[in-house]
DNA sequence: CTGAAAGCGCTTACAG
DNA sequence: CTGAAAGCGCTTACAG
């Protein structure tokens, strides 16, 4: 006695043959609707449900995605998945989901090409056995992965992180874009000496921010003082510390852009720990837009990642080339949105 | 002309029977040390991978197994996930993951348990027909969630939610203990006069902590003085107002207990801006150990919540009824354990 | 309108 | 040690 019903009970309960049933279950074919009523009726009283295991092999697709997230629990992953399965729910696909776990491995530290190879190889093996129809790839930090995962037959989409193969797919936001709207915000209230603590300067990040901050700086006619810009680690720790090397120097910013809101966090400290008060001597501005921003002490102004967006935007372009349609472009960067909350005061 | 290879290709190239390539991969059957070699050979020069949907269908398993999330992008999701990945890796299960997005569609209240049904069913019936061996159900909040899915054919094990029917299984952390301790630890530390600020009243969090802060004063023949519990509802705002309220009172705390890390944030900012200071006047504590907490000043001590290990639980248990042990125990209760940072004045 | 039959890519009990 | 054949649960082109 089997565990679980199949077509062939229904056919057999309803008397009918096993095409008639796959004709009412999938409302092709024309079936006269006595037949059709019996065996819904049938389908419904054994609440048979098709093993989609079977129609999978026999079709020669599965209707699902696969997804390697390098780490889910950095900040990024969540919002990008939530975008990636809203799509993929109207696009009727299923996801399998694997994790590399790389941040708990390896700490904040970009490990090594090979290193990342190593753990991403069986996930995405399993995952092509598995027959999934595309890939979407999450990176635990923008950077270059070039050659990770080589020559694939599958359609791979990498999000939060790019290759420089001209075929492949990547979305991401645009950092620079971000930088120099947050510059260029501050300059819009009258500030003109603008602290900058960057991240690691081994990032992609760093780079694509410090050129937007630059670029609002000249477009502006305002003067890049390379004493402005200090170096930090994407740490708390290093926040408040350039944010007191800031604070020593004989020219003071009226505002910090800390490249992302962790260091953010530990400028608004320092200043608090300083006879300067937050907003009114000194603005400050992060990045990410991470949950905590909106808890700091004032309220952080910061700039909104696009991470739904993108998750939306992998899924679709992965669904475009199932569906055999041109994806013309390969490389995109989606816009990122400042929050305006009450760490920046106005001098106009 | 095909796109993938299969097992009959090897063969053929081989020219050995399809059985025999498929016991050099499954290393079962006595096969030649030759055949052997001549297969793997070929199988690593076409680089060629087993299509497992046929092989599920045949073996009439798929070791997967499915995950219904509430909400991904609430923050005990990323972690419970975690653990579940950790865990399935190791027993070398695949995960389909489906997202309700129920906190984004509804806001903090709990919709009821239809609207949640209507949301939930959908998904576990494309889980079922993907045949997964188990589901693990993560909630967005503990509470009740009894009905939800009906006499389910495959085992579902529910984590951060539970039923009333006994035979249901399901891993929680433990509400009560947690808020014990954290009471204790205050008492310990020389408080005797601590405020509460609760969560909402509906909520079995909100009991269940609220029976813990009074089973520590009364063990240590405290008062239970109802003027020092104050009804938050989970939210930054409702720990800033009830944080005054408190302060307002003829007798004051020496220390407050909110019911979350967001509430315990407003605690403190409350404080901050009255004149009294944390900790030395008054002590803050919080719940959940979210990364905010890591962030406000002082940094918050709070009650870390063991989401990976039940993750990992949850997975485990499914993999012994997949394996057809005897499960004995159905309702599992996790400990929580403390983080000591700043907030935290000793008496003693 | 309905059914018999082939076949998707595997595995396995059995025979040799 | 190796192969022929049946079968997992579906779908579909074809015949009637």
């Amino acid at each position: 006695m089997r565990f679980k019903i199949n077509i062939k009970d229904i056919a057999e309960k309803a008397n009918v043959s096993t095409a008639t049933v796959s004709n009412v279950i999938n409302h092709r074919g024309r079936v006269g609707e006595e037949t059709r009523k019996k065996i819904i009726n049938i389908i419904e009283e054994f609440n048979y449900q098709p093993n989609e295991i079977a129609k999978n092999l026999k079709l020669n697709k599965t209707d699902s995605i696969g997804v390697i997230v390098e780490d889910i629990s950095v900040f990024n992953a969540p919002e990008i998945i939530k975008g990636i399965h809203a799509a993929a729910e109207e696009k009727r696909l299923s996801i399998l989901l694997t994790n590399m776990g790389l941040f708990s491995k390896n700490g904040n530290q970009f490990p090594d090409i090979s290193k990342c190879k190593e753990l991403a190889m069986p996930l995405y093996r399993q995952l092509v056995k598995s027959q999934v129809e595309g890939i979407i790839y999450i990176g635990i930090h923008p950077r270059d992965i070039t050659d990770l995962i080589s020559d694939s037959k599958i359609p791979i989409v990498y999000t939060y992180c790019y290759t420089r193969n001209k075929n492949d797919y990547s979305v991401n936001y645009d950092d620079e874009g971000g930088s120099y709207q947050l510059t260029k915000y501050l300059i819009d209230k009258g500030h003109s000496q603008i602290g900058l603590i960057s991240g690691l300067i081994n990032s992609t990040s760093t780079y694509a921010r410090l050129r937007g901050y630059q670029k609002a700086l000249s477009e502006h006619l305002l003067m890049f003082n390379p004493q402005f810009v200090k170096t930090g680690d994407w740490q708390y720790e290093s926040g408040y510390r350039m944010t007191q090397d800031l604070l020593s120097q004989e020219i003071k910013p009226t505002a910090i852009i800390a490249m992302n809101d962790l260091m953010a966090a530990g400028a608004i400290q320092a200043i608090n720990d300083s006879r300067f008060r937050v907003p009114v001597d000194i603005s400050v501005l992060g990045f990410d837009n991470r949950e905590l921003s909106g808890y700091l002490s004032p309220k952080l102004t910061t700039m909104s990642l696009p991470l739904e967006e993108m998750g939306k935007m992998a899924m679709d372009i992965l669904d475009q080339i199932r569906k055999k349609h041109n994806v013309i472009q390969k490389k995109y960067l989606l816009d990122c949105q400042l929050v305006e909350r009450d760490s920046v005061y106005s001098h106009k």
